[in-house]
DNA sequence: GACACTAATGTCAGTCACTGACAGTTGACA
DNA sequence: TGTCAACTGTCAGTGACTGACATTAGTGTC
């Protein structure tokens, strides 16, 4: 069935024409982080990084719709992988437990496919960037409510509801994804940008959720108990 | 004590220049949000605004430092109101029930004051254009956090906590805006546009999130209870 | 009421993100 | 090797936004 010269497979060799393409576009999303992550987002140009890899500006909006696009290269990988990991969850699991355990199960997996992309380190002073510069930021949010809006439809599905008629669903997903944003926004804050100190902070703040909604915090002031099913 | 031609006080009378620029802001505004409502935002450029009000685009600057912090005029209007009544609860409420009782109770006099600046309903257009449009969207989605954060620095004020210390505040506010933002999405989605309908998809979506948040959803599947103190 | 002072505006030139059109180059495949 | 299609570069143009400078028009003064 398979002519050997031909590519008839999709995975055997993409083709020169192909692999050439793939070199491309990593140069740029490299020289894009770089140079955001020295100069900033603002005064880093499309020619800049154009000019870094030796294309045109033409060529660059042929690789990425926009200047943002290509800052976001790395978050999206992640955002795929928590995607896949919450449709693996097991059928019977509790909703928050399954977005709960999505995210901190494969928060390692996560990084380790980072890494094979850009050092994990200028990941996060690019991610420091997007937190600081207004246009970044508010792309954040917007590419963040997208993927609760799929994270919702999944766990409605899981559910069998209907996510347009049953509030819970996004509910539970916005409310999820408000924790996650503070969790991030304190690891980027702070000085420890390992990727288990990301965890720990992920776990502190999901735990706080309950106890924070509940009524009077001068009753409750400490976090006590911890883990239920 | 009254004199007549001069102004003396502050309030009696801004003054001739002053009168006029507010006039012009007003008159920007306006023509902005029509604009947008009909048009769409990408489809209205900032030479298309200043053109009807018969300005030029560097004046149109002078008054907004882009185009889309004209969009959200009237939302910031709103949201200096609900700062207001978070503000003025009573001390020794409940955190989440300092900000249900602060946007439902001041629901009816934003929309009052909103009223005064743009017909309600010339808003709720422009509030789907934004919806949809994603570069508002995500400026909402901005500007929504940044509100946030102010919350929390209240909260953490009226408890006597240190924002960046303990992250319920953060927490909460965060929960809070996420089921705030799925309310807003239905009610730009459905067809009541009324205050009202606002109000009671807050009211429902707020009684949603500890069930959203508890355990497994088969075992309580309804709401039972609405209202506590 | 003429006069200086200053804030508001218009005009102009320039930067930067982004797009369509067209032409030249280069892998892919017979 | 030659044809075809995909990639790329160049160029011109739009639209958001900014700085510089000249002009206009309220404001307070004598």
């Amino acid at each position: 069935m398979e002519t050997v010269g031909t590519a008839v497979g999709a995975l055997p060799r993409p083709g020169l024409r192909e692999r050439k393409k793939q070199r491309t576009r990593d140069a740029l999303v490299r020289a894009a982080l770089e140079l955001i992550a020295t100069r900033g987002y603002e005064r880093t140009t499309v020619d800049d990084i154009a000019a870094a890899v030796d294309v045109s500006q033409r060529t660059f909006f042929r690789y990425f719709a926009s200047k943002e696009e290509v800052a976001f290269f790395v978050s999206r990988l992640a955002e795929s992988h928590v995607v896949e990991a919450v449709r693996e969850r097991p059928p019977g699991e509790a909703p928050l437990e399954v977005l709960r355990r999505a995210v901190l199960d494969s928060w390692d997996g996560i990084n380790e496919a980072v890494e094979q992309l850009v050092p994990l380190e200028l990941h996060m002073r690019v991610y420091r960037v997007i937190e600081s510069t207004p246009a970044l930021l508010a792309a954040h949010l917007r590419r963040a409510t997208e993927l609760e809006e799929e994270l919702a439809r999944i766990i409605a599905e899981r559910e069998g509801l209907d996510v347009d008629a049953d509030p819970r669903p996004r509910i539970l997903v916005a409310a999820f994804g408000g924790v996650i944003r503070v969790a991030e926004r304190r690891w980027s804050a702070g000085d420890d940008f390992s990727a288990s100190a990301m965890r720990d902070l992920m776990t502190t703040c999901l735990d706080h959720v309950g106890p924070a909604l509940a009524g009077n915090w001068r009753t409750n002031p400490a976090l006590n108990r911890h883990n239920e099913t």
